[in-house]
DNA sequence: AACGATACCGGCAACGTTACCGATATTTTA
DNA sequence: TAAAATATCGGTAACGTTGCCGGTATCGTT
């Protein structure tokens, strides 16, 4: 069925090549000590062979693996994809690999076994080192560096690289009180996130400071996802003093509320003004106002700390804050009066 | 700086629990032939030591791992997201879990060492089989199964999953020749993937098909990315004789095609109908009409039949086609008269 | 001519894990 | 009651690779 060669190992090129094993390992890790004649015979014998060594082996033995390994428990998401460019492009400018891990979805295993899983793949195996995206455990046992992408604590054991979610929603919420809005519906993010509890607290403050009163109908539980937005969406627009405006805690969600509106004949802005958070790909398309936080970035940056980290280098800070930035589209319009 | 306890292996929990290495193996793997008491006590210092498992080292000496493994030149474009999202899917739905592999860069290694360092990654390594997208040789030594995703040459020595690219352009032609265009550009693929040359084919033939002549000039020499698109249509458009349609080789071009269009003020598709091929995220917002090849679709299927072959299961065909299917949005137009 | 330096290569051990076999204690069977 | 079956565990040998040590030739030096 398939042409398989099964399994040449390097004991299998040795004996063809009529050398030890050691020069084969030799010639395969430059080293100086063979002679040029030699060489040139076993790398013969290598592609003749179509011999490839073996990763988990030789991970085994040696320490410098040039593999830069990266957690997510889903790849499949506006999010996930940005940061996995970020990290992409710093691999590129590298001399290392990328392993991306992934269980294909966040209830697959439960979260210690997942934890668990992953810690694996790193402690001294495969990897050099791993960034690893919103976990949920502040504790890795392993040798190896470890960078993390917005977890869910800040945590002192390794570095992390996060955006300033406060000062992004105050800007946001800043932002829709200038325009007028004094009813604001906000849609949280998972509430075991530090980022959903940060971007929270932004849209709290910001009434508080302008002396506006908080009205508890009017945050909606969300949980990033463009489903639960459309739900949410729905309560806040179905309430006796429905919002004037939606502040969403991600764009996705943000998405929700695109998708209501047009089914209940709502104008965005004209009869709702509607701001998002993470300002992905699709958002420019939706002319989406939204607070851009670098995602791309974010996974560049906390690529370039963790190359640092594997090569021995100090870090000057153990958290790296993301600036946050309004960018302001057409979703959102001055409020004029009451209905 | 981190916290590390460093490497603690099996023999350290051994020890500590008062066991043999042998018991620790099998209450990690669940083996029958050990008591609860011992299971429940070696797993409670397995806890209290942090000790996790070594991939490598399981790897090396045992052969099923539930890992599946991908290979990409490069994450960062949106065919591969699109693919990523498939067989994210299809791996959530199993019991597999999967390592995407990718260097960051098509350019960074030599083909040739590229090719090696992934079939390394298989080759009875880490994982149980892989997913290859748009491998570029055909033959790969190695005792895992394989499945390809839009190879370089159809191979009969793994199966693949590829797009009924000849029919998809055909059928882009023959909506642009209904609309009456007859000056038609065309930005081809890289030249040397199976995929491009398939598209180029049906761009001809179509031609051919209604009697209509093949100017060299308005097939432009492209690469499936926006700035090569963008060259590409600066040329087909400073033509003495330019055309009234262009069909992009894929989206990514064709948002090349957009690009300019804006800037020299041609309205599409007033004065340029464009048309695309993929499908992606993107062109739904751009109102792109293009050839959709159900890039996720090939990635979930692709990933469904890699696991029948490392469950040791017959395939009925080698060969996946993957029907592609026109999706008309606004991006073309009937074509009056001359200018 | 005798010595040390060098170039090149082979042998052995080890990495951490699991498969296999065999050993002991306990229970079941005839 | 003796034999056999079973439950539970330990010891040992691999898996394929690299690091280290040491062993030959060959060469240069005096």
């Amino acid at each position: 069925m398939r042409k398989t060669r099964k399994a040449v190992t390097i004991q299998d090129v040795a004996r063809v090549a009529g050398v030890s094993v050691s020069t084969v390992s030799r010639v395969l890790n430059e080293k100086a000590d063979v002679s040029s004649e030699t060489q040139e015979h076993v790398r013969s014998v290598i592609k003749e062979l179509g011999y490839t060594t073996n990763l988990a082996a030789r991970s085994m033995r040696s320490y410098k693996k040039n593999l830069v390994g990266m957690v997510m428990p889903d790849i499949a998401y506006p999010f996930a994809f940005e940061v996995m460019r970020g990290v992409n492009q710093a691999i590129a400018e590298s001399e290392f690999d990328l392993l991306v891990y992934t269980t294909g979805d966040v209830r697959k295993s439960g979260r210690a076994s997942h934890e668990q899983k992953y810690v694996s793949l790193l402690n001294n195996s495969i990897t050099d080192g791993a960034i690893i995206v919103a976990p949920v455990t502040g504790e890795f046992s392993t040798d190896a560096p470890i960078v993390s992408i917005d977890p869910l604590m800040s945590n002192p054991n390794y570095p992390s690289v996060h955006a300033t979610n406060y000062q992004g929603a105050m800007d946001a919420m800043n932002y829709l009180l200038e325009l007028g809005h004094t009813r604001i519906g906000f849609i949280s993010g998972r509430a075991e996130l530090v980022s959903a509890n940060r971007r929270l607290k932004g849209y709290r403050d910001a009434l508080k400071k302008v002396g506006l009163p908080i009205d508890e109908e009017l945050i909606a539980c969300g949980d990033y996802t463009t489903d639960t937005g459309v739900i949410c969406t729905q309560e806040l627009l179905s309430l006796d003093n429905p919002p004037t405006a939606i502040f969403a805690s991600n764009d996705q969600a943000a998405m929700g509320v695109f998708q209501v509106s047009q089914k209940l004949g709502l104008r965005i802005p004209e009869d709702l003004s509607v701001i998002g958070f993470d300002n992905i790909m699709e958002s420019r398309y939706m002319k989406l106002t939204t607070v851009d936080q670098f995602i791309y970035q974010m996974g560049f940056v906390a690529t370039q700390l963790l190359i640092k980290l594997i090569n021995g280098e100090e870090l000057d800070t153990q958290t790296y804050k993301m600036q946050t930035q309004l960018i302001i589209r057409e979703s959102c319009q001055k409020f004029h009066g009451s209905t």
